[in-house]
DNA sequence: TAGATTTTGGAGTGTATATTCCAAAAAAAC
DNA sequence: GTTTTTTTGGAATATACACTCCAAAATCTA
């Protein structure tokens, strides 16, 4: 039989069922954020994936499992690319390409579809507490990474002693979701803009003279 | 016939109608706050409001219908409570009552539902127009209650001439949402608290001396 | 009070959608 | 090369859910 308790026993995938999987993730993941999780239907994804409901079902138990591997893939998209951006804050030009970098997302993308991360949070956390789980170790993941990036400027005398860089950077990931929000919303860059400059400009007042 | 055009004819509704009618949206928009609208069915609301699919259905065309009243609903509760404290915004004290009143709520349903009009705008705006379009409007009267409040501090000699009231109140709501939206997936107050008291720290830096 | 209109009950309908099942093809293991 | 395991196709199932329908009760109107 399998190994002690009821751990699940772990199919071994070959190399094609691991790139049928992932391909499914992905194709789950572009529909969720385009129009949300409860409107995503398995065929829609089977479709998008090129793959049938037997696959479907063979690489996940239920569609449940399908989101949890969803919200990890955004996860680390999300955070790679952020992280990319806030492990060198040496300076507040490079605070601005951060900066830069969210905004011109939003633009590019028409101020459609918010934060992949945000809008799954926001349908998600009152009615999947596995999700709800997956996405708080996210964020909590996502303000370290600011946090780093902070304490990097102030550790580099580009801050002073009396910034605060987790408070900041709690304020900085919460003016960023409901910049991304607003913007979303309105179909319009400014919101994102104002929050995130009116934030930068609040941590350029603790700026080491 | 009816006047004019393809204007649907307006049935008039007795006062039982509408006493009816209003407990189905208040009904709707609970149940919607609570696990989104999605996941809200038709029956679900017949329960909570004591009615029939045939109720549902004499008082409303569709469930896109409800929606848009559960939005207009949320939008008067939201604006209508928020608005009786950002109207004599005369000091910082107005100001911090305001952000104890947004602190005490989440603490009362143990950080739990989020913005009732921000969980709203986060499912809907991509997949219905007309939601989006609402709820946009919503946001608009919402900021412009908040630049009201920081005019109003401004014309009463609290802020400096530096102070811009109105990128000020739209990097608030950005601070407002995206705190809530933390609060909500950690169950934690700690992001609305930061968040909004950084914010008005940073206004706070445009005090008149 | 009679007639018109509104409100309500509740069963019925049709479709969308998650999930299951059986068996075959493909690939891996030995 | 044979056996075992993994991957795939696609039809079938079962249920949840938005919405319809008809007739009766309640309430207005004149």
């Amino acid at each position: 039989m399998n190994n002690s308790l009821n751990i699940p026993k772990k199919q071994k995938l070959t190399k094609k069922g691991q790139e049928t999987r992932s391909r499914i993730i992905v194709a789950a993941a572009e529909l969720m954020y385009e129009q949300g999780v409860a409107r995503t239907t398995i065929e829609d994804v089977q479709n998008k994936a090129k793959i049938s409901a037997s696959q479907m079902y063979h690489y996940f138990k239920e569609k449940k499992e399908l989101v949890l591997e969803v919200i990890s893939y955004q996860t680390s998209r999300v955070i790679g690319t952020h992280t990319r951006y806030l492990s060198n804050l040496d300076s507040f030009e490079a605070l601005y390409a951060w900066r830069d970098f969210i905004v011109n997302i939003q633009i590019k993308r028409n101020c459609e579809g918010g934060c992949p991360l945000g809008s799954l949070a926001s349908e998600l956390v009152e009615i999947n507490s596995d999700a709800q789980q997956e996405i708080m170790s996210s964020f909590f993941e996502w303000e370290d990474s600011i946090k780093k990036g902070l304490r990097y400027m102030l550790n580099h005398g580009e801050l002073n002693s009396d910034a605060d860089p987790d408070k900041l950077a709690l304020a900085l990931l919460a003016a960023l979701q409901g910049g991304l929000l607003l913007t979303q919303v309105r179909r319009d860059p400014t919101p994102i803009i104002v929050a995130l400059d009116t934030m930068i400009e609040h941590i350029i007042s603790f700026k080491k003279v």
